[in-house]
DNA sequence: AATGAATGAGACTTCATTCAT
DNA sequence: AATGAATGAAGTCTCATTCAT
């Protein structure tokens, strides 16, 4: 895990609240030396480029998303363990909106194969952890069996997305984790065998 | 339904074609103008600049989304409704990747109110349509009470949204027919109301 | 004096009437040809382009001007002659605020050698046919003679202009008449000759 | 009064000789860039687009304008306040053929808002001193009474205006000074109450 | 650690004009 | 007599980045 100095933590956080509020078209180095107060050429002492602080804000948001993966193995439950990713990721939402950049990120960053191949990093990362949580439950009875651990992985992950998405759509202006419980209400029905 | 002269249809093509291939980024009026053969300004007399065009590129989609909306209603069953919609999407995908915009657009287009305000459009429209289809579908008992409608969409939407990301990720590499038959398996699944 | 078609007659007037209304920058030939209702190609058919479209401005407006000279002739009286050109004027002026482009053309017109020649032409015959005037009156007593016909020249015609200057600022807000009423009584206790 | 620059006086500096010179048309960013020996980009460093550069174009002449003024009242009789207001014009449009601009302004600069407001405040300033000024000799006797003092400022302006157009239109070619010392004595005999 | 000055490349757009029909 | 389609040249401006201080 990267260490950051003091102003480069400082870069990356105006960085990640420009993308949000503004949009990534106002994400430029002028606008980003402006909110922090100093010139665009003392940017490049911290960073090399604009795309290296791309980078470390994927990186920023990677090492949270991974402790979160981590610390959800202190559950015995499948469905405990998801819950938990969720509604930390949840939580993490509403604490800083910035981590919506995790969810934009294949979208709308530029075609820089260092950016791409770490976006498609942090995605799989996810993907294979989910899957393999979805699995287990599926092995020891927790979770249905009769659909692909794959298409499991679809629909939680993409309706978390997706609300995630609208929430920021309608400028956060909902209550997140209201409809997230909602969701993950709907979720667990979802993904739980039926009782007989 | 707008009309569009050829040249018009042309250089919507021509536009999609770019930004799912190379990006938003590599959208200029130079390339596309490269693209098509003519110069820059030629395209002004065919548009009132750069955001129109992203503009009709949006209604172009829109016309179809709406299109398959209506068709849906030929269909008794709120399932059978559903299906048809997606399934329909997804061959409209396959047929066009271009078509990924409509997902992509709300992250990606620059921050035109124009813009902006057909986009909201657009979505307010399949939330609608959707959540109408859905909640007929819970009062005459096809589908589950217990998960209110807006998760539902959430869910059965989101997934479907996921998948497509996913597919442009990997650059259109799976067979996005059969993944989407397997996912509407599993959404089926989860729409309907267990028999007893 | 050359003679127009009706439809250029057409297009000066709304050239002028863009520059009065609309100034300079916005007289294009788009705009030109949006306000005739024809297309910009169009306008090729009747002129052989847009400074020529400037020089039959200036050219429509000098057969006015000299018109008005001659007509002065009529009076006797040189201070009568001089009263009849600048009262006319005026009175063409309100009746065709596109006049004031005589006044502005000095100043706003392109570079060009042909309209440049134009423009001192007309100038010049003012200046002459003016001067001429105020000499006359010198010399039959009428006018004062202790300031050259030239300063007295200047006085005339440039508090003339300038109020013209003004009005157009004004928006031609204020009673041009009027102004130039007590305009005109200032200028003939300047030019007359104290009565003994 | 603003402060500028070393690189912003030189800037404004050409600026002013692109438009005195070459005319509007001619003043570019590119050729004033070009001029500078510095590129268009470069320009941006230190205003924030062409229409500031025009604006600080008019406040430099305008604070030029405003102390000629102000140092006007050193006079005690009103005639003698005017002459120097109009021989130190003339004699910074000897020194300074820019100054041109001061004149040409409301007919000339593109019609942005901002532009707009700042002449129409020059020209008021100037207004409103002057007549204030011919008022007081009309008070003391010193200026004539029958004729308002708002014809008189026509009169004296215009007059001055129109010999520094004529000037500019020759391109500088006659010796501005003794015109303008004839025309002065031209005035003073048209401002100064007949004495019995 | 920071900055002021600069820049090449390129963005979108508008202009007057041409030409085949 | 008119038009639709096109265009080369030029316009203003923004971008990420560099370098001497």
């Amino acid at each position: 895990m990267r260490q950051w100095t003091k102003r480069q933590k400082e870069i990356i956080e105006f960085a990640i609240k420009i993308i949000v509020e503004e949009g990534l078209d106002n994400f430029t180095t002028k606008n980003l030396a402006l909110k922090l107060g100093i010139s665009e050429a003392a940017l490049y002492r911290h960073f090399d480029g604009k795309n290296e602080i791309i980078s470390s804000i994927l990186e920023y948001f990677e090492d949270i998303a991974r402790d979160t993966l981590r610390l959800a193995n202190k559950f015995n439950k499948s469905i405990e363990k998801l819950r938990f990713i969720f509604k930390t990721r949840a939580e993490n939402f509403v604490r800083n909106p910035g981590f919506v950049i995790l969810i934009l990120s294949e979208e709308i960053f530029p075609p820089d194969p260092m950016l791409t191949e770490k976006i498609k990093n942090i995605m799989l990362m996810n993907k294979d952890n989910i899957e393999k949580i979805i699995q287990d439950g599926q092995k020891n009875g927790e979770i249905r069996n009769d659909i692909d651990k794959e298409t499991l992985f679809y629909m939680v992950v993409g309706s978390f997305r997706f609300m995630i998405t609208r929430w920021r759509l309608m400028n956060f202006s909902f209550d997140l984790i209201q409809i997230f419980n909602k969701l993950w209400e709907g979720l667990e029905k979802l993904l739980k065998k039926e009782e007989v």
